[in-house]
DNA sequence: CCTTATTAGTGTTATGTTGACACTAAGTAT
DNA sequence: ATACTTAGTGTCAACATAACACTAATAAGG
């Protein structure tokens, strides 16, 4: 039992655990699953399981998230680890480590099926009973987005790829759970040129239509200043 | 082999790696052993080792790094994980994953012994050749400690309990690699209140003593403000 | 076509922060 | 008493932040 290596080492139990958030309706949602077995049966959980040999953890939380939500991680437009817990004890057989990740993205859709387990976005303002500390981990992930929002352009992977700068706002504003001034937000926003102008207009309603912006780069950068 | 677990799960490899900072001489320097086996026997590497089943990796880093080079955990001043690597094939069997930890602190004196593996603190602008991707974890920890002392109080742990104003600025400078305006430095420094006046002195040769200083905590803390 | 409703879009001012810069104070050594 | 060395201090200009209200452009409905 305890020779699996040549001298006799035996390593703990590896998992992955992944927060995938995203803005619907101007509310900040993240992905969760219902537990189909003990520990926690029944209860919310983030989507994740173990890391087998031979996988990266990127690709073992790939894999789970894959299986246990039906959404492809090539659909998420950010990843990131977030940090390693090693109080999560997922497995009754003993301590657990658990690295995980974060995943941001648009219009994710995760797929119901006998195999995924019930998955489904919740609000992150009012979030069910979690399993484990994975209300904990919500909300480290929820803070190190904030934080990099700030000093990077990663809102970009929040927002479609024509955006009006409204968009913009109320996104930063729905992250950070707090309002911002329309005239500062603006001033700020432009003078860091991380996006321009196009020639297209977003007509929605009986008002005037609003310039629609597109990110120079859809790949994470950081700010020359920071943003807030 | 494959059934140490009841379910037929086989964890991979787990390591942890450890990059312990101090300054001496107002230089910043690390941590390194030389490695007693292959592969990369000879070069350098942090210390590291690891991960066994019921313990934390928080264990693993304390255990390890007191059995390769004498440094007990309890003499840091600040300890803090910092990034789990995917790509550190430490094992010749095999894909590994190592979880890092970045430790701070003062007067730290490495043992030598002959379970000790040659222990000693190097100079991070002078780096001998390194083994696995140990350089880049250092830089890693290195761009975390420039910016945490940016935005929270972790400075304290690279200095003695008392100091004078011209010690802390010079701590900041030897982290950060570039020089600091004195008198900005002070105005900003004293304007964060993490710090307050002694009745004691400082007297270090012919020229007028100064005033020696206390961090209000010697724990972690925030700043309202960000430091630069 | 005119009115209304709705969101888009814009500038100024006061306050605070940053960054550049040079001299006096207090001690020791000779 | 003089020389030397590090400690300690303030101003000003440039820039960033934060508070604040009106006009512009469109669609819908009468």
């Amino acid at each position: 039992m305890e020779d699996m290596y040549e001298d006799g080492y035996t390593p703990p139990i590896l998992t992955v655990d992944t927060v995938i958030f995203q803005i619907i309706d101007d509310e900040f949602y993240v992905l969760l699953i219902k537990r189909a077995a003990d520990p926690f049966k029944g209860a919310y959980a983030l989507p994740g399981g173990y890391n087998a040999i031979g996988e990266t953890t990127r690709e073992a939380m790939e894999r789970t998230l894959l299986t246990k939500t039906g959404v492809n991680c090539a659909d998420l437009r950010l990843v990131e680890q977030l940090y390693t817990f090693d109080t999560v004890a997922r497995d009754p057989r003993g301590h657990a480590v658990s690295v995980t990740y974060m995943g941001l993205g648009r219009d994710i859709v995760p797929a119901e099926s006998d195999k995924t387990q019930n998955p489904g976005f919740f609000n992150v303002r009012e979030l069910p009973e979690l399993a484990y500390d994975h209300k904990h981990i919500i909300e480290y992930a929820h803070d190190r987005i904030k934080s990099k929002i700030t000093y990077t352009n990663a809102i970009f992977s929040l927002l479609p790829e024509l955006f009006t700068l409204t968009q913009l706002q109320k996104a930063y504003e729905t992250v950070f759970g707090r309002e911002l001034d329309k005239r500062n937000f603006r001033k700020k926003f432009l003078s860091l040129n991380l996006i321009h102008e196009t020639s297209e207009l977003h007509r929605d309603g009986a008002h005037r239509p609003a310039k629609l912006y597109r990110f120079n780069k859809q790949e994470l950068e950081a700010l020359a200043r920071s943003f807030d």
